[in-house]
DNA sequence: GCCGCACCCTCCCTCGGCGGGAGCCGTCAT
DNA sequence: ATGACGGCTCCCGCCGAGGGAGGGTGCGGC
C-alpha cells in the first residue's frame, strides 16, 4: 500500500503544482488521489498520476478553464476546439481594445465637435441581420454588399443602424436612400427630426470612442437619446486608408424644449 | 435642489450603465452622486456627471481596471501608459497560448521519445541574466549574442539553462562548451551524470509543451528532476524556419537505483 | 517513550467586477 | 389610498487560486 505512494507535498513538487492546486483539483474531481487515508484524510498519489497532473498544469498555463480540462481528461472530444474558438474571439476583442487604448494615448480622448442638425425623413431600402458583438464588423460589411448588389450603384447616402444597448445579439441594419422600390429588399422610412451629430475619423473598430463622446455630449445636456444610432459611411473603405475613414454618427434627440 | 437631479435608474439609462455598476462606482469613490438624500439614502445625479460616468464605461469596455480608471479620473498622469504596457504583455502571452493550443489541436499532445543519456561534465563559458517570464525569449537571444560576440565562432554545443520553478523573475544562462578560458566571461562546469532527454521540434515559444512531456515522463517513473533544465540549441534560428527548429531538452536525474 | 519539526487536514477570507435576488421602504400617478 | 415602480442594503455566486488560522500526523533523533 505504501509502495510508491507520495504525500501531497512531494507529489506537488514532482508536478510543479501547488498543494492548494492539487487539493482544488481533487475537490473538483479532476484528479483524485490514488489513496486517501480514511482516518486522517491524508491524500496519497502515485507517480503514474504525474502525467494527468502535469497535463492539467500545461492546459492551465494555456488559460484553458478547469471545467474544460475536466472534460478533456474524461476523454470528451472537441473540447479544445471550442476553447480555441473562444480564445480566438477573446484575443480579437483584446486586440481591438489595445488599439483603441493606443489611439487614446496618442491622440487623447476623442472630443469631436457635436452639432444639432434637422434631418428630413428619408425613404430607404434596408437589409437587416443580427450578429454577436464581436462579429458586427463583418456582418455589417456583408449587409452592405447585399444591399449594393440589390440596388446596383448607390444613389444616396449609406447608413448603418445599430441599437444603443449592446446586448449579446445585436440587430444590424444597413440602409440606402432611394427614390423608388427595389425588388428583393424591404423599404422603410428613417424618421426625421433633430439629431445630434458628430464625425468620426478613423478605423470602424474605433467608432465606439466617438459614440461615447457623442452620447456624453447628449447626456450632459440632459437629453435622452432615442432609437438606433445612425452611422453615415462617407468614405469608401476600399480606397481609403483605415485611419482616414470618415463616418458621421447621429442620434435622434427627444423633445428639445 | 430638484432641478435636473436624476435618480439612479434614469441616470443609468442615460449613461448606458447598470444601476449595480453606478452603486459600485459610488462605493469605490469613482463617481459620487451629486446629492444623496440623508434620510432615504437615495442617490441623485446631475446630467453633467454623464461625461465622467461614460468615461468609466468607455475605459471599462477597453478592459481598463477600475482602480486605474480612478487614477485617470483624479487627474493622475501616465496611468493609461502603464495599463497599455500591461495589456500588451498580456496580449503577447495570450497569443503564445493560442498558438500552443492550435499546435496541440493539429498535432495532438507532444509525446516525444525520452531517453536516458550519460553526459560528461562539460567545461563552458557562461553568460547570465534575469528576465520576467514573458521576456525570456528576447533576453535569451541577447545572452546568446553576447556569448558569441565574446567567443568568436562557436566551437561546441550551445546550451540554455533555465530553473524549473518559473518564478516572477527567471535566472537565464547561456553556455558554450569550450576548451579554454575566454576573457570577459565567467567559466563554469556543467555537471555530468544521467540525464533524461527529449527532442523538441518547433518554435521556441512552444518548448514548454515538450518540457511538460519530458517532466511527465520523469515524474511517472518516480524520479525527481534536479537542477536547471538544459536546452541544447541544435538549429540555427537564422536559417531554419520556426516550425523546424530542433532543440534537445535535458534534465538531470536523481539517483537511478 | 517522548520531543520537535515538517507536513497534512479543513475552513474561511481575499481578489475583480459585477449579476441575481431577498426583504424592505420611498415616490408618484391615479 | 393604492398599486406599480423604483430605490435601498445585504448576501451569494462566478473563477482559480493564494493566504492564513487552528489543529492533527508522520517520522527522525534522543
Amino acid at each position: 500500500m505504501n509502495e510508491g505512494h507520495l504525500p501531497i507535498g512531494r507529489f506537488a513538487r514532482l508536478c510543479r503544482l501547488s498543494v492548494k492546486q492539487l487539493r482544488h483539483y481533487d475537490e473538483l474531481g479532476l484528479l483524485t488521489p490514488a489513496y486517501v487515508d480514511p482516518d486522517t484524510g491524508y491524500r496519497y498519489y502515485r507517480p503514474g498520476q504525474a502525467r494527468p497532473a502535469m497535463l492539467i498544469g500545461l492546459l492551465r498555463s494555456l488559460d484553458v478553464p478547469l471545467p474544460s480540462i475536466g472534460r478533456v481528461l474524461s476523454g470528451e472530444a472537441d473540447v479544445l476546439g471550442g476553447v480555441r474558438d473562444r480564445m480566438e474571439a477573446d484575443l480579437a476583442r483584446r486586440e481591438r481594445n489595445f488599439a483603441a487604448l493606443e489611439r487614446i494615448l496618442s491622440e487623447g480622448l476623442p472630443r469631436p465637435e457635436v452639432t444639432i442638425v434637422r434631418e428630413p425623413a428619408r425613404r430607404v431600402v434596408v437589409v437587416r441581420d443580427t450578429a454577436p458583438q464581436e462579429r458586427i464588423g463583418p456582418v455589417t460589411s456583408a449587409c452592405v454588399a447585399r444591399l449594393l448588389a440589390a440596388t446596383g450603384a448607390p444613389d444616396g447616402m449609406l447608413v448603418g443602424l445599430f441599437p444603443l444597448d449592446m446586448a449579446e445579439e445585436v440587430a444590424v441594419a444597413v440602409a440606402l436612400e432611394t427614390s423608388g422600390d427595389v425588388p428583393g429588399t424591404s423599404s422603410d422610412v428613417l424618421p426625421g427630426g433633430l439629431y445630434a451629430s458628430a464625425t468620426h475619423v478613423g478605423a470602424y473598430d474605433q467608432i465606439p470612442l466617438t459614440v461615447h463622446a457623442l452620447l456624453a455630449w447628449v447626456g450632459e445636456r440632459g437629453h435622452t437619446p432615442l432609437g438606433p444610432l445612425r452611422e453615415v459611411y462617407v468614405s469608401d473603405p476600399a480606397t481609403t486608408p483605415q485611419d482616414r475613414l470618415v463616418t458621421h454618427l447621429m442620434i435622434k434627440l427627444d423633445d428639445l424644449e
